[in-house]
DNA sequence: ATTAATTGTTTTGTTTAAGCAATATTTAAT
DNA sequence: ATTAAATATTGCTTAAACAAAACAATTAAT
């Protein structure tokens, strides 16, 4: 199973599925099922999904569970 | 299309592709195909394989051409 | 308040492509 | 030439991706 934070970036952005969709030229509804991990895209899926959030492939796809962004923000960085 | 170079890092570190299929539990052939560029991997095999380089996915994996790795080289880097 | 109209999400087929297993072919070494 | 190792091909199974339709939820307008 694979991990990933679509669904985090895309309201973070104000953004509906089918705008997301129409950005990278994807179905509204593979969106659905990759937010909700019904499945695992192709890289090419996924390396144009990074593209469109500024990301790494790494940052969006994990295999393993992301922590919650609300822990790495400023108070709790150890450096 | 996506490219890759699995190819090159796999020789690099002189591993066969039954070799690295063992490695990272996936089909010799598979990587084969994946090699030739027949096909793209999913998010979860890029994400393996990278791991197994101690690579990211986009350092692995490029909806764009990679540049040869020799023009990569210290003497033609700019800063 | 009810109905329409719009927008967003989910479900259900169907098609296409990824991945595997087995086999064939090539390459390398003796 | 023969064997062994590496790579390539073929056929099949499963899962990704799409298209169409069903299902909310919101807003507009009467």
């Amino acid at each position: 199973m694979v991990h990933n934070r679509i669904a985090l970036f895309r309201t973070e952005r104000g953004l509906s599925r089918k705008e997301l969709a129409d950005l990278i030229d994807l179905n509204p509804q593979t969106i659905g099922f990759l937010e909700r991990g019904s499945y695992s895209p192709s890289v090419e899926c996924a390396l144009r999904l990074a593209n469109v959030f500024n990301l790494s492939v790494d940052d969006l796809f994990s295999l393993k569970p992301f922590p919650a962004l609300s822990t790495q923000l400023s108070v709790h960085k150890k450096s």
